[in-house]
RNA sequence: GCGCCCGUAGCUCAGCUGGAUAGAGUAACUGGCUUCGAACCAGUUGGUCGCACGUUCGAAUCGUGCCGGGCGCGCCA
């Protein structure tokens, strides 16, 4: 309908224009904005104020002008011009009612466009580091990650969804050895735990599986362990190094294979787990990328030597330095370290270029606000690498702040005392949780209340929504019972009879859905759609407790079934697009 | 010090590419179930949009400078 309007009011400039009333190089951007007032109609235009400075009259005399050429239009009831200088559109009942024959004709489907027209993009969410489980902090990247992409499916991209595995480097390797050292203390050797090992009781539960699966092969004597590392950082020692000498003395002991056997123990039940975790969420994968097959591949070392061949490296104090303030970075940056392992941006490098190669029109990351340091370094190495770097879209989600009551509760994986994703989904539900999720802009901060989200879970707003759902199914319940049944023929909608206020700012609302698909999706905000659905059920519970639905005169029946009917569409389309259930009854 | 994000009602947050009297939820108070589900509805109270300039017909929205909060600035991942 705005596209309707938009193009009267471009007929009437390009007829003033062809009389001479205005300007030739006169170049509308026709804007039609959705009033919040009904007394200023259903649509506004605020050409005139904009047209009025080229066009050197006042905004008044420019919209009446406009109004006075304005083709006529069976959709439109009236024009005003209000304020100073808008012009109001004022619908026929016809040009409201529209929306429901499409809505009933569309079904499932109304709200989706082919805006997207099949192009591939990627989004790559979550990739969290499998040491250990999902925590909640994760949950809010998972949420996004996944709603993002169904939105954009929902305007007709083809979206792939990846999980980045940094399945190599220190960090596992940690793992791996605090795994090998709880196995350790279970076969009843004397070994104090490193400080920066990985405590939480997972790994406790890996060990004993290692226990049960292998028996004694990885063991070893507490004395030949620990002999001649240095001393942890409660004994006065440097804790860093601490636990590098235990990884190497694990490596040592164990040999190249059996260390893998226990890297990989881990690894496994680790990713397993994850992965479960994201399904029982609603989330799937097409891809699970490995950073250690990359490696194992040879992309890494080939992506640095592109980039030498290049001449964009320079050999610093041993190690291989990126020259990325050739490309708007703050600093160089090394890929490669003077013990000649790849720095975990070299692996990036290579991984964000196998993606360009991939052949997605765009890239889209999204990173835990922490990472926004990362944005230039890897645009630059994409850039010396030929690439346009404008292929990858970067959404920073800001950190979930969890709280239990006042307290506010520690999120390191490393310290083992951390809220699970799963606690969180097994306490408030995974509806709430998504939803809940969603709600606040990415950018902001958000304080996630267990307390609150728990005890008053009956105030949750998705209940808010999920139960004007309710409501409809469980009025068509009650048709059935009572030997009724909606009337399918669009000859019998008798929409004519929808005269009340509270029909007319529903179907209002009704419109706006497709819109707000869009725009939530082209500008990555799934909150906009979470509050289009408050909204919604606003309106239908408003209208709901006024007028009854179940009424004697069957064609205003039969007229408000179907306005039910399309709300029930619009919201069950909605929450498909949350992830959250839209149940018949609750 | 430099960079990114944020600052709107007591609290949690919306506010669409600048648009008409700044909106929800929650909390507080008042009223509404013999009638399709009260997990609901109607109403009242509550705001110098962090501060100050600037841009213009018009600024919560754009620009600059302050103030306040978060995060980042490794041969860590």
């Amino acid at each position: 309908m705005k596209q309707k309007i938009a193009e009267l009011i471009e007929q009437a400039v390009a007829d003033l224009i062809s009389k001479g009333a205005l300007p030739e190089d006169l170049q509308p951007r026709v804007q039609i904005d959705n009033t919040k007032d009904k007394s200023h109609g259903e649509f506004a235009s605020n050409i005139a104020m904009m047209l009025a400075k080229p066009a050197r009259k006042s905004p008044r005399e420019l919209a009446t002008m406009v109004v006075d050429s304005l083709p006529s239009s069976q959709w439109i009831e009236k024009v005003e011009i209000a304020g100073p200088g808008f012009i109001n559109f004022f619908l026929t009942d016809q040009g409201g009612f529209q929306i429901i024959h499409e809505i009933i004709e569309k079904k499932q489907q109304f709200g989706r466009s082919t805006k997207g027209a099949g192009e591939k993009l990627q989004v790559e969410f979550v990739s969290a580091n499998p040491t250990g489980p999902l925590h909640v902090g994760h949950g809010r990247g998972a949420a996004y990650g996944e709603t993002l992409s169904n939105l954009l499916e929902a305007v007709g991209y083809q979206v792939d969804r990846e999980y980045y595995l940094n399945d190599a480097g220190r960090q596992m390797d940690i793992l791996a050895t605090s795994v090998w050292l709880r196995y350790l203390q279970q076969s009843g050797e004397k070994i104090l735990f490193p400080s920066n090992g990985y405590k939480g009781d997972y790994v406790i539960e890996l060990a004993d599986q290692l226990v049960s699966e292998h028996s004694k092969r990885f063991s070893h004597d507490a004395t030949d362990v620990m002999n001649s590392i240095c001393d942890d950082e409660p004994a006065g020692g440097n804790k860093e190094q601490h636990i590098d000498q235990l990884i190497e003395r694990a490596k040592q002991l164990l040999g190249t294979e059996d260390y893998r056997i226990v890297f990989d123990q881990g690894l496994n039940s680790i990713r397993a787990d994850i992965e479960q975790d994201l399904e029982e969420f609603g989330i799937e994968y097409q891809c699970w990328f490995s950073e250690r097959a990359m490696m194992e591949s040879g992309k890494v070392d080939a992506a640095i030597e592109k980039l030498q061949d290049l001449g964009f490296i320079d050999e610093k104090e041993g190690a291989l330095w990126f020259r990325s303030t050739d490309f708007g970075d703050d600093k160089d940056r090394v890929v490669k370290r003077d013990n000649g392992q790849p720095t975990y941006f070299a692996s990036d490098i290579a991984y964000h270029l196998d993606k360009f190669q991939r052949g997605y029109k765009e890239v889209i990351n999204i990173w835990g606000a922490d990472h926004h340091g990362y944005m230039a370094r890897v645009k630059a190495a994409l850039k010396a690498l030929g690439e346009n770097p404008d292929r990858l879209k970067i959404r920073l989600v800001q950190f979930a702040i969890l709280y239990r009551g006042k307290e506010r509760l520690a999120m390191s994986t490393r310290s083992g005392s951390f809220i699970t994703l799963r606690e969180l989904r097994n306490e408030v539900g995974n509806d709430a949780a998504r939803f809940f999720y969603v709600t606040r802009k990415v950018e902001q901060h958000m304080d996630f209340d267990l307390e609150l989200a728990k005890s008053q879970s009956k105030d949750n707003p998705v209940y808010y929504i999920q139960y004007a759902h309710a409501r409809i199914a469980s009025v068509q319940k009650k048709l059935q019972e009572e030997g009724l049944a909606w009337d399918s023929n669009p000859e019998q909608y008798h929409l004519d009879r929808l005269i009340e206020p509270q029909e007319k700012s529903l179907i209002n609302k009704l419109s706006l859905y497709p819109e707000t698909i869009l725009k939530s999706a082209e500008a990555g905000e799934p909150h906009l759609l979470v509050h289009y659905l408050r909204e919604l059920a606003g309106a239908f519970h408003g209208y709901y407790t006024e007028h009854k639905v179940l009424v004697e005169d069957a064609e205003i029946r039969n007229a408000r079934l179907t306005l039910y009917i399309c709300t029930g569409q619009i919201i069950r389309n909605g929450l498909t697009l949350l992830g959250v259930s839209a149940p018949e009854s609750m």
